[in-house]
RNA sequence: UGGGUGAUGGUGUAAUGGUAGCACGACUGGCUCUGACCCAGUUAGUCUAGGUUCGAAUCCUAGUCGCCCAGCCA
C-alpha cells in the first residue's frame, strides 16, 4: 500500500533549495547524501535526516548517496555496514550512489600532499596532551606549534614516513596550518592525520594513517559532487573548516546546512548510550523492541509508512526541541488503523462458562476482520461454552459508567451473544475471582438482539477449548521519566530506566486463527492494541506477540476521574 | 569568559511587513457490535524592553534565556 505524505508548506531547507533552483546555482541540479559512520545502528533520529535526504531527492528529481564515513577503524564493523544499508530499505529508499570514505584515502593523501607542497600543512610532533594544552581555551587564544615553520620537503618527507609505518601511534600528525588563534577551535591547526596501526574493515592493513572526518566529509562531499550538504547543528562550527579546505584545494564546493537533530520524550537518541544498554544488557539488543533503532521499532511492528509520516509531521527546523513519543504512537496507529486485520486476544484471562449453552456444542461466528476495510472480508469464530474474558473486563462493584461484566448486567460478546453474569466463583481461601456463571440469550447470535434492545458494552472473548497459549510481550517507555538525562549531577541517567518497560504474559488465549501467523505480521488485538508476530523468538505454530502500541484507552480516564 | 546558533499555545511546526494557521496533546459533547476509529466544539502562543511603520512574529537597537565548540571521535 502506497502512503502518500501530505502536501505541506516548506520547511527552510527546501527555501534554500528552491532559490538555489531560482537562481540557477547548480543548474537545477539537487544531490545529497546520507553519510552514517558504520559504528552502530540506525535510529529513528537517523530515520528523520534519512527521509529528509532521500526525499528531498525524490521530490526534487535529484540524487541521494548512501555514503559510509568510515575514517576510525577502531569503531567501525561490517555488521554495521550492513544493518544500515536493510534499515535504509526497509524505510522506502535506494541509494542512487554507494560510497565509502575509505574509498576516497589515496584522493585524500594526494591532497594532503598538495597541501603540504603549497606550505599549508605541517606534520607536526607533539603528544596528543600537548596539542591539547597548546589548543588555547575559550577565552585565550592557542600558541603555535614548534613544528608549524617546518620546510613543505621536510613535512613532505615526513608524512610519506608516517605513510610508510615508520612511527608508533600518535607519534605525529599532520597538521592543516591555518589559524591558532582564531575564535573557533576548528581552526585552531586541526588535524588532518592521525597514526594508527588498526585493521579498517574495508582497506584492511593498508594504511596506518587514517584522515580525520573534518578532512575527509567536505571533500567526500565534493568529490561526490553533493549539492547540499545536510547535517546537524553541532557540525555549524566546522562549516568553516569545511569551507577553508574546499577552497585552498580549489575544488567543488558543496553548501552545508545543519538541521536541528530529533530528540523524543522517554528515550535517549545518542549512540554512545545506546551502545551503553545494549553492551550493559538492559535491553536484548540493538534489535529490543524497546530501542529506538530503527531494528528495534521494526521489530516492534512500525511501519515504514508510519516512520515516514512521523518524519513529515515533525518537521525540520534549527530549534533544537523534543518531540513528544505520543507523535510517533500517534502515526503508527493512524497507520495500522488502516491496515491491520482485527483479532480477538485476551490478554489476562478469566473462565466464563455459559450455564445455559449446550455442553459439546461448537458453533462458527462470522466476525468482520476490519471494519476499516471492507474488503478484508470476514473470518469464523468458534464459539462453546467455556470462554475467556478479560479480567479487567469484569467487576464485583462496578464503578460508575463501567458498562462491562458484573452479576446482572447485560453485556455484548464481540461477534457472539448477549451474555449476563449470574454468579462468581471465587477461591474460598484468598475471595480471588476464579470463574463467572452467565447465561447467554439464544436469540441474539451474532450480536444483535431481535427486539432492538440496547447493551452498552462490547467485550472481547475466546472460547477456551479453541484458545492458543501464546506469550505475549508488553512493551512500554523505555524510561520512566520525560526527560531521562535530566539528572543531578554525580546521578546515572539509568536510574531512569523504567523497571516495566517489559512485561511478559506467557499464557495469553488468542483466537485460534493465529496459530499460523506469520513473523513480523501486524494485527490488532480488538480494545488492547496493535501487535506483531516477533521476528526473533516466535516458533512455527507458536507465534510469539509484541505489543507495537496500546490503543487509546478513554475509559481508564473516566475511571480515574471517578 | 571568546565564537557559532536559536527562541511562535503543553509539544512540534507554518505565516518572510497585512486576519497568528496546522498537527499532536488536554478538555466538552456526538456516533459506535472495539470506551478504538470517526465527527463537532473548547482551551491555549509570537522571550523582554524600546524603536521604525497606517500596520511588526517578521525590520532596527539593547537585553534575557537555551543549545553547540577546548578528541589524534564522528
Amino acid at each position: 500500500m502506497s502512503t502518500e505524505e501530505p502536501t505541506r508548506p516548506v520547511d527552510f531547507i527546501r527555501a534554500i533549495i528552491n532559490e538555489d533552483n531560482a537562481s540557477g546555482k547548480h543548474a537545477g541540479r539537487v544531490h545529497t547524501r546520507f553519510p552514517p559512520e558504520p559504528n552502530g545502528y540506525l535510529h529513528i533520529g537517523h530515520a528523520k535526516s534519512i527521509c529528509l535526504n532521500f526525499g528531498i531527492a525524490r521530490e526534487y528529481g535529484g540524487k541521494c548517496n548512501l555514503r559510509f564515513d568510515d575514517t576510525n577503524p577502531a569503531k567501525e564493523e561490517q555488521e554495521y555496514v550492513d544493518s544500515i544499508m536493510e534499515d535504509v530499505r526497509w524505510l522506502g529508499f535506494e541509494w542512487d550512489e554507494l560510497h565509502y570514505a575509505s574509498d576516497y584515502f589515496q584522493q585524500l593523501y594526494d591532497w594532503a600532499v598538495k597541501l603540504i607542497k603549497e606550505g599549508k600543512a605541517y606534520v607536526c610532533d607533539l603528544t596528543g596532551d600537548q596539542v591539547r594544552e597548546t589548543r588555547g581555551t575559550l577565552s585565550e587564544p592557542g600558541k603555535n606549534s614548534p613544528f608549524r615553520d617546518r620546510k613543505p620537503q621536510e613535512n613532505l618527507e615526513l608524512f610519506e614516513q608516517m605513510k610508510a609505518g615508520k612511527f608508533a601511534d600518535g607519534a605525529r600528525t599532520l597538521r592543516a596550518k591555518i589559524d591558532m588563534a582564531s575564535p573557533n577551535f576548528n581552526l585552531r591547526d586541526p588535524v588532518m592525520y592521525r597514526i594508527l596501526h588498526a585493521e579498517h574493515h574495508r582497506t584492511g592493513n593498508q594504511w596506518c594513517i587514517y584522515p580525520m572526518y573534518d578532512w575527509t566529509h567536505g571533500e567526500s562531499d565534493s568529490l561526490e559532487r553533493i549539492t547540499h550538504s545536510i547535517c546537524t547543528l553541532e557540525f555549524e562550527n566546522h562549516r568553516p573548516l569545511y569551507d577553508w579546505y574546499v577552497e585552498a584545494l580549489g575544488i567543488f564546493h558543496p553548501q552545508q546546512i545543519e538541521f536541528a537533530r530529533l530528540n523524543l520524550t522517554y528515550m535517549v537518541m545518542s549512540k554512545r548510550k545506546l551502545l551503553e544498554l545494549v553492551r550493559d544488557k538492559h535491553v536484548t539488543g540493538w534489535n529490543d523492541p524497546r530501542m529506538p533503532t530503527i531494528a528495534g521499532i521494526r521489530r516492534r511492528g512500525y511501519t515504514p509508512e508510519a516512520m515516514r509520516a512521523f518524519c513529515a509531521e515533525i518537521g525540520v527546523s534549527k530549534y533544537d526541541g523534543v518531540v513528544e513519543i505520543n507523535v510517533l504512537e500517534n502515526a503508527v496507529r493512524a497507520d495500522l488503523n488502516k491496515r491491520a486485520p482485527r483479532v480477538q486476544a485476551v490478554l489476562h484471562p478469566l473462565k466464563v462458562v455459559i450455564t445455559n449453552y449446550p455442553e459439546g456444542q461448537v458453533e462458527m461466528l462470522d466476525a468482520v476482520n476490519n471494519p476499516e476495510d471492507p474488503a478484508a472480508g470476514t473470518r469464523q469464530l468458534p464459539f462453546s461454552r467455556e470462554l475467556y474474558v478479560e479480567q479487567d473486563d469484569f467487576r464485583e462493584v462496578p464503578p460508575k459508567k463501567f458498562y462491562r461484566l458484573t452479576v446482572g448486567q447485560e453485556v455484548r460478546l464481540r461477534w457472539g451473544y448477549l451474555i449476563r453474569c449470574t454468579d462468581v466463583v471465587k477461591d474460598p481461601a484468598t475471595g480471588e475471582v476464579k470463574e463467572l456463571h452467565c447465561t447467554y440469550d439464544p436469540a441474539t447470535r451474532g450480536g444483535n438482539a431481535p427486539d432492538g434492545r440496547k447493551v452498552q458494552g462490547t467485550i472481547h472473548w475466546v472460547s477456551a477449548e479453541h484458545a492458543l497459549s501464546a506469550e505475549v510481550r508488553l512493551y512500554d517507555h523505555l524510561f520512566k521519566v520525560p526527560a531521562p538525562e535530566d539528572v543531578p549531577a554525580g546521578v546515572d541517567y539509568k536510574t531512569n530506566l523504567n523497571p516495566e518497560s517489559l512485561v511478559t504474559l506467557k499464557d495469553c488465549k488468542l483466537e485460534p486463527s493465529l496459530a499460523q501467523a506469520e513473523p513480523g505480521t501486524r494485527f490488532q488485538f480488538e480494545r488492547v492494541g496493535y501487535f506483531c508476530v516477533d521476528t526473533v523468538d516466535s516458533k512455527p505454530g507458536k507465534p510469539v506477540f509484541n505489543r507495537t502500541v496500546s490503543l487509546r484507552d478513554s475509559w481508564q480516564k473516566i475511571e480515574k476521574k471517578g
